[in-house]
DNA sequence: TGTACATCAGTGAACGCGCGTTCACTGATGTAC
DNA sequence: TGTACATCAGTGAACGCGCGTTCACTGATGTAC
């Protein structure tokens, strides 16, 4: 599970000093994003379930897009989090090769599987942001984690030393394979066929990874 | 161009009767879209920019979210719209095979093309769109249309046809090339690269392509 | 052809809502002496 | 070790905004006689 919910109900404090105001906007910013998707993340709603009034959050985030942002990160935070866990049940005793493929695979699927399970985090995670704040902010707000494009662009490693994908072909590769992954994940949750997501997840991922994989290699 | 743009500013009217508001304000709505996606779909500011009440709006829809529905309708033609003109270029001198793949490509492209010269349409075109609504409404409202989805497995037929593509791997193949595709244009519009989009999409739509079509065929 | 009349598209005013954000405040906390 | 004090996290009240939607209305239109 990508994150810890926080408390829906807000529980009497002993003082009137909440303690971690910060971490529990936080968490309940994640919930509202889990809930209801990027425009369900409304900053009086989280200080209502964290039992706070709703100006204090501007005590520890300096306006809504702020507090948006350090959710979005949070929320890319959870989908990397269920793709390294899915890599990590990988039978370390695979060669190289067989290795590599399985791994592809295996972001490929949890990404998917991610986006199906929590179509709202997913949804706020890719979510368009506001223009306005810098790309400084931007940055900042991701790094030092690792990210779910680096994961793959890990796994597109392995493919080239194991001889599966020309080196010619790595540049770039992350657009390729992540584009087919995340159009079908956007396409289960939003698109015509949602509803029957499940389903046709369950037919059409294993082909369009192998579609990425045979594509993508020599 | 998808759609011809309505007037922004309202023209004083000779009688107080508009005359066709339900065009006008599917027009504006679409203005709308185009300029801000669907969030900025807004009902008032459609009536503002026809210049007409607001609630003059209710004669003709029935609530902000069948107005709204009709325009993502819209937004889905006009992608319709711009891909068939694509395809219209083809040279009708290629043989089957020749005319299959750039027909492939050609749909692959234009959509690609679409969504990063109208993002907010784009967006619009595949927001989700409230549960609220019936499953018949949503049907009626792209029924009798054609859409993209369907010019795409038009395409993927001429591939069967011509050998390019085994008939087995057929059924369900439009959900693998629309997926790549989604997925290169939601990245390219509101993902990580966002802003360095087209020369991004430069480099890399041909290569998605050129990877659906490989990974797909035989 | 002229007139009475029903229709119904657009008006005017108002509603309740929930939002983000501001201000001056208060009082528990932890620190410096 | 005990006390005075500055800090600053959370309060309380209020703001202006724009939204979707409702109601009873009015008056131009097109139709029936």
């Amino acid at each position: 599970m990508p994150t810890k919910t926080a408390p829906k109900k807000p529980k009497p404090r002993s003082s009137y000093r909440h303690g971690d105001l910060a971490r529990a906007l936080l968490a309940a910013g994640l919930d509202l994003a889990r809930e209801g998707g990027p425009d369900a993340v409304v900053l009086r709603e989280a200080t209502r379930r964290v039992g706070v009034v709703p100006n204090a959050a501007y005590r520890h985030f300096e306006s809504r897009e702020a507090w948006l942002l350090a959710i979005r990160s949070g929320a890319l935070a959870a989908l990397a989090d269920a793709i390294e866990a899915r890599l990590a049940t990988l039978s370390p005793k695979l060669g190289a090769a067989a290795r590599a493929r399985a791994g592809l695979e295996a972001v490929g699927a949890a990404y998917i599987d991610f986006a199906l399970a929590e179509p709202g985090l997913f949804r706020t995670a890719f979510a368009p942001c506001d223009d306005n704040l810098s790309e400084a902010d931007l940055a900042r707000s991701t790094i030092g984690r690792t990210n779910p494009f680096q994961l793959l662009g890990r796994e597109l490693d392995r493919m080239v030393a194991a001889g599966l994908l020309p080196a010619a072909g790595r540049p770039g590769a992350e657009f390729l394979a992540w584009s087919a992954v995340h159009g079908l994940a956007m396409l289960l949750i939003d698109g015509p066929m949602r509803g029957h997501s499940r389903d046709i997840a369950a037919m059409i991922a294993p082909r369009l990874l192998a579609m990425i994989e045979k594509g993508l290699t020599v």
